[in-house]
DNA sequence: GTCCATGTTCTTTA
DNA sequence: CTAAAGAACATGGA
């Protein structure tokens, strides 16, 4: 459920109810969710404020007063909620914690548990997280992309080459930028990765404008939902008409994952 | 029962 | 050796 956008919803709909407050009670229903192993996040995180909740990739980062870190990353199905202690508590729901003031909770639900809890702490590790893809510049995309030969489709989805692409926003971003998914990375010309690059930024500023999109399970930190899904150009449209040339969008598989596009507005380059 | 799913990481293959 | 492809993880909905 979680690309950029979607997280970036999630964090501006948490700051305004969660940022100052006071982490009164936390109640860790399923340790395994929590990395390193073995950690003990209600002992490190109890009594303690959160002061900023920021986005970095499909990561949410929480900071403490105390200088701490640790984030949130949603997997697949992960939800980050706030809601009344008096809302029935989902199933699947491994985290909750105490907001005080107001005695609000902040409620981590992940049926899958692709996602979990992250302690980070104060040490200065480097993270292998690729560049932030708003305010990317051509010429740094440009580098990157050289570096490999897989398909420009594969190479977007490394978190480690940009960070915040999924599966939706890669394809709708090449749609945007008339690329073929299966184009080698390393063999794109720059006039197309200065598209690629504006169709990103564009693509995702849309989805940011829209909320995220809800395709099953994604919902905001107040529980509602997003409506991009509803301007989806490529995405889940497979054999629906192109809405720019009305031919037939085409799926294929790529390293495993469902690929949306349109064989027309989307040519490979002849070689 | 089958297939598929907004993600990441570990393993296998080339 | 490295890069890339594939499998695995866990649950639920169509």
């Amino acid at each position: 459920m979680p690309e950029l956008p979607e997280v970036q919803t999630v964090v501006s709909t948490l700051q305004p109810r969660v940022e100052g407050k006071r982490l009164a009670r936390v109640d860790l229903k399923r340790p395994d969710i929590v990395r390193p192993r073995g950690f003990d996040l209600e002992r490190a995180l109890r009594d303690r404020t959160i002061s900023v909740i920021a986005r970095r990739g499909k990561r949410i980062l929480f900071t403490l007063e105390t200088g701490e870190q640790w984030y949130i990353h949603l997997g697949m199905t992960g939800r980050l909620t706030v809601e009344s202690p008096a809302a029935e508590i989902a199933k699947h729901t491994h985290f909750i914690a105490t907001l005080a003031p107001g005695g609000q909770e902040l409620r981590f639900r992940d049926p899958r548990r692709f996602g979990g809890i992250f302690w980070i702490g104060t040490e200065q590790t480097e993270s292998n997280l690729g560049p932030e893809p708003l305010g990317l510049r051509p010429a740094q995309l440009a580098k990157r992309l050289a570096q490999t030969r897989r398909a420009i489709k594969s190479a977007l989805l490394d978190q480690n080459l940009i960070a915040g692409l999924g599966n939706i926003y890669v394809d709708e971003s090449l749609f945007l930028a008339r690329i073929h998914p299966l184009a080698a990375s390393n063999e794109l010309k720059t006039e197309q990765v200065a598209r690629l690059n504006r169709a990103i930024k564009q693509t995702l500023r849309r989805a940011i404008r829209h909320r995220g999109s809800t395709l099953r399970d994604y919902v905001d930190a107040n529980g509602a939902g997003g409506g991009f899904q509803l301007k989806h150009r490529v995405y889940d449209r497979a054999g629906e008409p192109c809405r720019t040339c009305r031919g037939p969008i085409e799926r294929i598989v790529l390293g495993g994952r469902s690929t949306h596009f349109c064989p027309r507005c989307q040519r490979r380059a002849k070689r």
